[in-house]
DNA sequence: GAGTCTCCTTTTGGATCCAGATTCGCGGTG
DNA sequence: CACCGCGAATCTGGATCCAAAAGGAGACTC
């Protein structure tokens, strides 16, 4: 039996995961120290983890004074939109003329569940039940796989990697807040799936890749509707 | 006096360049007690840089065997050129509205200057002199000099900074054997520069935003017939 | 003679140790 | 009372040390 992974790579990803789902907050300072106790490994993993993360930039390096969770500003978050909109068009044109009936019968199946997790958050988000993330994160989940079906299609791996990791720059925690706020996003998202699922089926290439760039912009701007709604909202650290 | 900068991000500094430029080719075995003589440094900070540049993609970590330096396949250069040509149309149709007449100015200059190279670089591939690789690297940069004025006056810094590093993923050096073959690269890339250029100057963005990402796809694929006719050419190590 | 087992060398991953930088509190000074 | 300087506590960056994994040469077996 090999290690197959190293230390610094299983600690990279735990924190990858941690900072990009809103567990650890913007602005945290990071303590070597705390980390390696929390891992129950010495300082040495863990600043390696860290130069790892630097460099995705998802923490900053302050030369002898510790590295600092990046927030990311409202233009960082459009950028990431805009990226996003294009990388996710050009793979939504390439992957078109690629579709098998399988992938398109996988497509109406992860449509059809995102589908019904769209109507169930848009009753919790009417009712106005402050309940728990999971039906969010379920639903944010959904709308990733149908995605992901197109990627994998598509098989630009590159992009892919990039994209997502715009994609990541989307902190799901401070948005899920105002979920009540967001039943447009989600009835447009699931209309947009469907037309998008529609152009491929019918082989245009170009349709497609339209529908899927003005999907990703469509996003960004209610997102940013929410958010300027939202204000200065106070955010709890929940960590440290 | 603050040191103000960690020696392992000088080294990943360095390397990157190095990598990037192909003095250290695809392949390589990075030995950690090689590098840390070469800077005078610990293996520690050597590790750290090490795993800021597999971060980057540029090096690939095997656990108990070392890290060696990722090669890009036909199919990764490819993709690279793809990503590029969506970001750069973004960053130009963006920057059209922007631009004000000193940024026109500056892009005459920068312009002007990659015209005169052009036409040098073409003289000495027509002449067939295979003298060193200067002269293709000072063109280079004008290229991308030019491009620069754009992401510029854009202000999108994710796009520049995703472009930009998938611009690395064209090893100058490799390409630069063939530069005999490259004559219509230099003459197209002129005249689409200034076609650009042009566009920009008319104000209209989507004609400067189709220009751009067609600039970049004719690059592409004459990169590739290019690669293609050079076949498997062998690579000198030239290192270690 | 080919294949395999063993031992030794090399190299990596991680732990521990040390020097320098930053922070903070405290007392002195105008 | 505000301000400056000094020193301890804290934390980072880097060096050194150690265990374990990979690789390779030689002996041993069939």
């Amino acid at each position: 039996m090999t290690t197959l992974s190293t230390k610094a790579d299983d600690i990279a990803r735990v924190l990858e995961d941690e900072i990009v789902g809103g567990l650890i907050p913007p602005d945290t300072v990071l303590r070597q120290e705390m980390l390696s106790e929390r891992f129950d490994v010495s300082r040495t993993p863990v600043r390696e983890a860290l130069r790892r993360l630097a460099a995705l930039g998802l923490v900053s390096f302050e030369p002898n004074r510790g590295v600092r969770v990046r927030s990311i500003s409202a233009h960082e978050l459009h950028e990431a939109f805009l990226v996003r909109a294009e990388l996710e068009a050009l793979a939504t044109e390439v992957a078109t003329p690629k579709m098998t009936p399988d992938d398109l019968a996988e497509m109406d199946a992860v449509e059809r569940r995102f589908g019904e997790l769209t109507l169930e958050l848009r009753d919790q988000a009417r009712s106005g039940v402050t309940g728990d993330a999971t039906l969010f994160v379920e639903w944010m989940q959904a709308n990733y796989a149908f995605h992901d079906v197109i990627y994998r299609v598509a098989e630009l791996p590159l992009v892919e990697r990039i994209a997502k990791s715009a994609r990541r720059t989307f902190i799901g925690d401070r948005v899920w807040r105002a979920r009540a706020e967001l039943d447009q996003l989600y009835a447009k998202n699931d209309l947009q799936h469907r037309a998008i699922r529609e152009a491929i089926g019918a082989g245009s290439a170009t349709a497609a890749r339209a529908l899927a760039r003005e999907h990703v912009l469509s996003s960004n701007t209610l997102i940013e509707v929410v958010l300027e709604t939202l204000g200065a909202s106070g955010r709890e650290p929940g960590w440290g």
